[in-house]
DNA sequence: CTAGGGTTAG
């Protein structure tokens, strides 16, 4: 065989093997075209769709962008935002030449997956693909930055999208950045931006209202909640759905207002709106809030009967409801339960139970829980870590709280107010003052150190450890700072007077905080007492005694009894019963042995 | 072939 008729047999072989292989491939890829809408429109997991993404990039030519925007938009759907990043990746490397709408579903997964730095990053490479960026995108970017609480380069975005001529915002665009407003509870903004779009002939929508709606109703103001549901119904004609409800249900149950909140489910079923499971969990979280299980299980038997599943925020609650009654056993049996129907305990769900063992003093099983669900491959949060140090603290276990305390750094769960709050209290009522005002200004976090919780906080430390003096600073340093001490802040003050006997100072105060617009309540008033008593420095009882009754206050039990031991001793004149007993409150009468003596 | 609103933990 010459060098020709080699290279003719290679041809015709490889000619041969060519219209084979395509005449495969013609087949495939004409099912694989056809069927590829379909195909796509089933796919339920992500395995089916990496596997149809293979096939589609080695089938020739290539399928249509718009196929493969099906594909993403499956993958999106599904939530698997990195997954569905990859792919947009695998098809630029290998030439499918990308849309807008690829762009736009890319740069919606960055933003869902708190990336939104790269969502802008993709936004650039709009520019240079001269893909011009439409309305879609600058709405995924703008969702992205609220969702990372990032509201003033929301606003900026929002602000340049106009002033620039970017894209004409749509009522996407508004309601987003309507969203972003209430989350930062500025409603009084974003009802600014609601007229506003009315001005610029932007219908706001169902969403539109809702999402303001639903901002009011968490900031209890229900009055303008309900003002606001009527203008759109009555004005705009937008009929409410079940997120409306739910979110005009959900204010109503967190102020009690039970009847309300019945009667406005019986109107959403009038109108044919069914409640769905969210509805229901609003319920059942409302219900356990309160301690009401019974009622909560009730409400879970009436959403199975009316096939809707309860899911793990219903268990979770359930679990929160047991615990705030103590019940362990039946919230252990709720949370064992839950992986018998399938269900996934998550961190939320581990959180509340580990909360409840931690109340209930039950630090063990908290810890063996702790560690069962790190050995799950569940990662403790924040919230998790925070939980567990109030349990460490309140048995007084200082050095393995510090080791958590530790280990939440290492894990890269960074300690926020909240956990701040909870060591520095739990190091006062361990005793360790010192520590706890170490680390207060160790922080030297703007924020802490502004919060008039954690100032309250450590003043009733120091003051309970006898360092009426560090109180006394850290008093007037707050004052100085310009911040507004509240009726607690005052009350712990002048306790930490009493208890060191200097109580010119302490009805000083008293009287200071009257007049600074903050009246004492009444535990100001038993502190208050109790120091009197404790000092022998009965002058002003009598009179405070009065304003107790004028302000329709009353005595608590130990107040009462120090009361009565300093009349029997004879320290006090017999007289003052008859005032005593107006003060005393009806349940102590009825379960005590004080009845005996008015 | 793309977008936005409601439920759980310290």
């Amino acid at each position: 065989m010459n060098r020709t008729a080699f290279i003719k047999f290679r041809g015709t072989n490889s000619f041969l093997l060519h219209s084979l292989s395509s005449f495969q491939f013609a087949t495939h890829t004409a099912s694989l075209h056809s069927n590829v809408s379909s195909f796509i429109h089933k796919i339920t997991n992500l395995n089916d769709a990496l596997n149809l993404f293979d096939e589609m990039s080695h089938t020739r030519p290539l399928p249509s962008v718009v196929k493969f925007n099906q594909l993403l938009t499956a993958v999106t759907k599904i939530k698997h935002f990195s997954s569905s990043l990859d792919l947009f990746k695998q098809m630029c490397a290998i030439g499918v030449p990308v849309d807008k709408y690829s762009m736009s579903i890319a740069i919606k997964c960055c933003c869902q997956l708190y990336r939104t730095k790269d969502g802008f990053a993709l936004l650039g490479c709009c520019f240079r693909r001269a893909i011009s960026p439409h309305v879609y995108i600058y709405n995924a970017l703008l969702d992205g930055l609220v969702l990372e609480d990032k509201i003033l380069e929301a606003e900026m975005l929002f602000k340049k999208l106009i002033k620039q001529n970017l894209c004409e915002p749509d009522v996407v665009t508004y309601s987003t950045m309507i969203k972003g407003l209430c989350k930062f509870g500025n409603n009084v903004t974003a009802l600014a931006l609601l007229r506003l779009m009315e001005q610029k002939n932007c219908k706001p929508d169902i969403v539109t209202y809702s999402t303001i709606i639903d901002s009011l109703c968490k900031d209890k103001m229900m009055d303008d909640a309900f003002k606001l549901f009527k203008e759109m119904l009555f004005e705009k004609g937008i009929l409410p759905d079940v997120i409306t409800y739910t979110s005009l249900i959900h204010g109503l149950c967190n102020l009690g207002r039970w009847d309300e909140a019945s009667k406005l489910l019986k109107q959403m079923e009038d109108e044919n709106i069914s409640p769905n499971v969210k509805t229901f969990n609003v319920l059942v979280d409302a219900f356990c809030k309160e301690g009401k299980v019974e009622e909560a299980e009730a409400v879970i038997n009436i959403m199975i009967e009316r096939g809707e599943v309860p899911n793990i925020v219903t268990y979770s609650s359930l679990i929160d409801g047991y615990c705030l009654r103590g019940e362990m056993i039946k919230a252990r049996e709720i949370f064992d339960s839950m992986t018998l129907r399938g269900l996934v305990p998550d961190v939320v769900t581990y959180s509340s139970l580990l909360n409840g063992y931690c109340k209930n003093r039950n630090i063990e099983e908290a810890m063996q829980m702790f560690r069962q669900m790190t050995g799950q491959g569940l990662k403790p949060n924040v919230v998790t870590y925070s939980t567990m140090l109030q349990g460490l603290f309140r048995v007084g276990r200082c050095v393995d709280a510090r080791k958590l305390f530790d280990e939440m750094y290492a894990q890269g769960q960074n300690p926020n107010e909240c956990t701040y709050r909870i060591v520095l209290e739990g190091l006062c009522s361990n005793r360790q003052v010192e520590d706890a005002l170490s680390l207060f200004h160790l922080i030297g976090d703007s924020r802490l150190n502004s919060d008039i919780v954690v100032y309250t906080i450590l003043i009733d430390g120091a003051g309970k450890c006898g360092k009426v003096d560090i109180a006394r600073v850290l008093f007037q340093g707050l004052i100085d700072k310009g911040l507004q001490p509240n009726v607690r802040t005052y009350t712990v003050m002048i306790s930490g007077f009493c208890q060191e006997g200097l109580l010119g100072e302490a009805k000083l105060l008293f009287l200071k905080m009257d007049e600074s617009g903050c009246p004492p309540d009444n535990v100001t008033y038993r502190v208050l007492l109790q120091g009197c008593l404790k000092n022998q420095h009965c002058d002003d009882v009598v009179m405070l005694l009065q304003e107790m009754d004028d302000r329709g206050y009353s005595l608590d039990a130990s107040t009462l009894s120090l009361f009565i031991d300093h009349i029997a001793a004879g320290l006090l004149d017999r007289s003052m019963l008859k005032l005593l007993g107006k003060l005393v409150p009806k349940e102590l009468l009825d379960d005590s042995s004080l009845c005996d003596w008015e």
